[in-house]
DNA sequence: TCTCGAATGGGTGTTGCTCT
DNA sequence: AGAGCAACACCCATTCGAGA
């Protein structure tokens, strides 16, 4: 209000004004020969406290119309448009309703672009959610989505380890080899010879198998269309676990599990010793500690359960390599880069 | 003293009717 | 069809009295 008022130094003082108004009305009065009696007093200040008041209201009503012509210089319409007092009124609520939507809308997009920067960002879920928090916009789909996040982020750890174990694995296995040759006699390297025949031929199945794996999941993604993105959330089902193949024969290293490695190059000391006991003799014995240790490697295996991970050429490994592929793959599909 | 609502009068545009 | 006119509606400014 105070706003649209008008300048008071523009205006006359009161006191100005009724002293003003007194000498010009006793002056008509002393003109026109009319007696100030005591009643005309009353009428003439009675007549100048109504001026008063009349030109009080003309002010207010100024200020008001001040008010409407700012609230006109603030919606949008046409030049020399006219408008009344009630349109000025209608149109600029009409207007504030119109920005309040878009700001609405302005936030959710806002809120939209975040949440797209952060998975192209990959920020940490606790960042994430300390945003989110500060937002006030958490959602059950982010839930969702931080949940795909973190089984994506195991995977990969996963996936790391499993390399370091095989790069273990193959330094230990040369360390056997240079120690064998160094320790055992001509007659022994024939049968470790064999022995690591053996081991090599798996060691080429195994990474022939691994090969034609790469492939098929490259032709599944090649063949596959990307998901749509959406904004639902995508939920990881993990696999159903395969059943668990009874190929005790052949033992190879786990990827993602450090008591597999360990058996690996336990399973080679063994073979060594066992082509040690063969020399001496000692036949009988040796099978029955064949299947004590083949009881020992598997055991383990087995009862792993990130076993479903495994790298291990049996059977059960094209399905377990599915199931990795499909969980490493989903939180991919949902918009995200990897 | 200020604010507010009602009443009033003037200006302007629209509409319906009549007349030419 | 177009001009003229009365009625009407709308808007606005002003006045006035009541009340906080």
């Amino acid at each position: 209000m105070e706003y649209f008022m008008v300048p008071t130094q523009k205006v006359p003082s009161l006191q100005h004004f009724r002293k003003t108004e007194k000498e010009v009305i006793g002056g008509l009065c002393s003109l026109a020969n009319i007696p100030l009696t005591p009643e005309t007093q009353r009428d003439q200040e009675r007549r100048i406290r109504r001026e008063i008041a009349n030109s009080n209201e003309r002010r207010r009503m100024q200020s008001i119309n001040a008010g409407f012509q700012s609230l006109k210089t603030l919606i949008p319409h046409t030049d020399g448009e006219k408008l009344s007092k009630a349109a000025i009124l209608q149109q600029t609520a009409e207007y504030i309703f119109s920005l309040e939507q878009e700001k609405t809308r302005l936030l959710q997009q806002n809120t939209q672009l975040k949440r797209f920067i952060q998975e192209l960002s990959g920020s940490s879920p606790k960042r994430r959610r300390a945003e989110d928090k500060d937002e006030g916009i958490g959602s059950p789909d982010i839930w969702e989505d931080e949940k795909a996040e973190d089984l994506r982020r195991e995977m990969i750890e996963l996936r790391q380890q499993l390399d370091k174990e095989r790069s273990v694995r193959m330094m230990l296995e040369e360390q056997v080899r240079s120690l064998e040759a160094h320790m055992y006699p001509e007659k022994l390297k024939v049968i470790a010879q064999q022995v690591q025949l053996q081991q090599q031929q798996e060691q080429v199945r195994l990474l022939h198998q691994e090969k034609l794996e790469r492939e098929q999941q490259h032709l599944r993604t090649q063949l596959l269309p990307p998901p749509a993105p959406t904004h639902h959330p995508t939920v990881i089902v993990p696999a159903p676990a395969p059943p668990h193949s009874h190929h005790i024969n052949v033992v190879t290293m786990g990827p993602s599990s450090v008591i597999n490695s360990v058996s690996t190059s336990r399973q080679n000391l063994d073979t060594i010793v066992q082509a040690i006991q063969h020399i001496e003799g000692t036949q009988e014995k040796q099978e029955l500690e064949e299947e004590q240790r083949r009881a020992v490697i598997v055991k383990p295996v087995r009862s792993c359960p990130e076993a479903h991970t495994s790298d291990t050429a049996s059977d059960s490994e094209a399905s377990d390599s599915d199931a990795m592929d499909q969980s490493r793959e989903e939180p991919l599909g949902d918009g995200e880069l990897p």
